[in-house]
RNA sequence: UCCUCAGUAGCUCAGUUGGUUAGAGCAUCUGACUGUUAAUCAGAGGGUCACUGGUUCAAGUCCAGUCUGAGGAGCCA
């Protein structure tokens, strides 16, 4: 049983039915079918064959199904059903992403996703972490991770008010202001306290009017959390777990990979030769495996950067100087020009990151720590958190955070504090980095982007 | 949100200096052929030129606005 991709001859049917890219050939024998059936094996067809399996006498495939009957189970409308044997652009088929899984590139994509998946569970799991269902509705909003999408069922023409005009949030469902969740690592961070080690694994909502190939309003993404941990636990952690699921998928997928790897040098024929990549996505992969990733500090990435040629003929359009955020190029330049492998950088001054992380020795910089793939950018950001319940207060303070809210979140560190630490992976960054899809969009089945919420 | 580019047949695209009835390949339909591999050959059908307004004797073509898409930036994972 399957779904037709091409009919030829009306002799051949090249049958699949999502498990591989590769098709199974049906030789319906002349004679076997009326001219009725005929016109309905149609390309999109779905289709219940018997027959016997038997030796190819064509050279495309080593075997072929010899049908003794077969049977329409599903017409496809050859007018209508947009899918041709043919090459069609990737922003065609986002248009009809209910389809393009039928595919081969989507059906390569989307299987090395599953496997990917799995491999996040079986990684954590094998190391005895408990994965942690944080939940999807918050009302939390001190992280301060991004704008976020508001949950209410208050009547939006009419809402109740306070005297003073403002939104009377007291008769919404949850007597007060709720919110998509994300992140789920304060609540991570909570779980940990008990279990040692726990992960979390779901959907995660920003608002972000952010119209790049590597943002979603609507993402999946990894949180561990460990007890314990140090920042270079933490480093070792997310590299040993990144390599891990690559490998994963190298060792149950290589069919989609080659394919993948195929079509991405195609495409790649069409750009300028300094535009193309200097390895095959199998070659970058195993690269990736094979090598340890480089860890800077980010002072000597600022070193770096000044001391670049780049830098000397004024090539970056953001000035560099130690205390700056990295911009995409500088962390382009460090990641793709100097070091050519991921590189994660650690000891971020602490004005540019977030309350929670773990203040230095120095009295300036955080323990944070980002991982710059090639390609994509950043795919993971983590930290040590700040464990000392009066470093955590004066850091809040100073960034605004609302104390008060947060006394759930203070007690992890009033009731044994320990040192720990964890990090946030993108999933579907992760999942562009090993299929080398450039467009976050085709690698989640329905992308949900601004101005754009179709099926 | 900002910058740049684009929107013509189901798809991918061409359309000259503004000038008659808007073209091609693929797909579809009809027929031929029958061991094909994105089959091949012959023929046919298929258009709100994104939308709104403007300039002009005349607009797919020029101008303005809107919408949508792509690439880059910012924000971030």
């Amino acid at each position: 049983m399957g779904w037709v991709r091409t009919f030829r001859n009306n002799q051949f049917i090249a049958l699949n039915d999502g498990s591989t890219n590769n098709n199974l050939q049906v030789v319906a024998p002349l004679g076997l079918l009326d001219d009725e059936t005929l016109k309905r094996i149609t390309t999109g067809a779905s289709l219940k064959v018997n027959g016997e399996l038997v030796k190819s006498l064509g050279k495309g495939q080593s075997v072929e199904l010899k049908a003794t009957s077969i049977e329409v189970l599903g017409d496809s409308d050859a007018e209508k059903f947009p899918l041709q044997p043919k090459k069609h652009s990737l922003e065609f088929l986002r248009e009809i992403a209910h389809l393009r899984f039928r595919t081969n590139t989507f059906g390569a994509v989307f299987r090395v996703r599953h496997s990917l998946a799995y491999a996040v569970h079986k990684f954590f799991n094998d190391k005895g972490f408990v994965y942690l269902h944080t939940p999807i509705i918050t009302s939390s909003d001190a992280e301060g991770a991004g704008e976020m999408f508001r949950v209410t069922t208050l009547p939006f023409d009419n809402p109740p008010r306070n005297e003073d005009g403002s939104i009377n949030f007291k008769e919404d469902f949850f007597g007060k202001s709720t919110n998509l969740t994300v992140s789920g690592q304060l609540e991570g961070e909570l779980a940990a306290m008990a279990f040692s080690d726990i992960y979390t694994f779901g959907p995660t909502f920003r608002a972000e009017n952010s119209n790049t190939t590597r943002h979603l309003a609507e993402f999946w993404m990894i949180e561990p959390e460990m007890a314990f941990y140090d920042i270079e636990d933490n480093m070792n952690l997310a590299e040993e777990f990144i390599k891990y699921i690559i490998q994963y998928a190298m060792d149950n997928n290589r069919d989609d990979l080659e394919f993948l790897a195929q079509r991405l040098a195609d495409e790649e024929k069409q750009l300028p030769q300094d535009k193309r990549s200097e390895l095959g996505l199998i070659e970058k992969l195993e690269f990736v495996l094979k090598n340890a990733f480089e860890r800077i500090t980010y002072t000597e990435a600022i070193d770096i950067l000044v001391n670049s040629a780049a830098y000397k003929k004024k090539k970056f359009q953001y000035d560099v100087k130690w205390g700056i955020d990295l911009q995409s190029e500088h962390e382009r330049y460090l990641v793709e020009k100097h070091f050519k492998k991921p590189v994660i950088v650690t000891g971020y001054p602490a004005a540019i990151k977030a309350f929670y992380m773990r203040m230095n020795d120095d009295g300036k910089t955080v323990a944070a720590m980002d991982i710059l793939a090639p390609g994509i950018g950043e795919i993971v950001g983590g930290s040590q958190r700040e464990e000392r319940y009066d470093k955590l207060i004066e850091r809040m303070e100073d960034m605004n955070i609302p104390i008060n809210e947060m006394q759930w979140y203070l007690d992890t560190r009033r009731f044994g504090s320990v040192p720990h630490a964890g990090f946030g992976l993108g999933f579907e960054r992760m999942v562009q980095f090993v299929t080398g899809m450039t467009n976050i969009r085709d690698v989640i089945p329905f992308a949900r982007t601004p101005k754009n919420c179709e099926f």
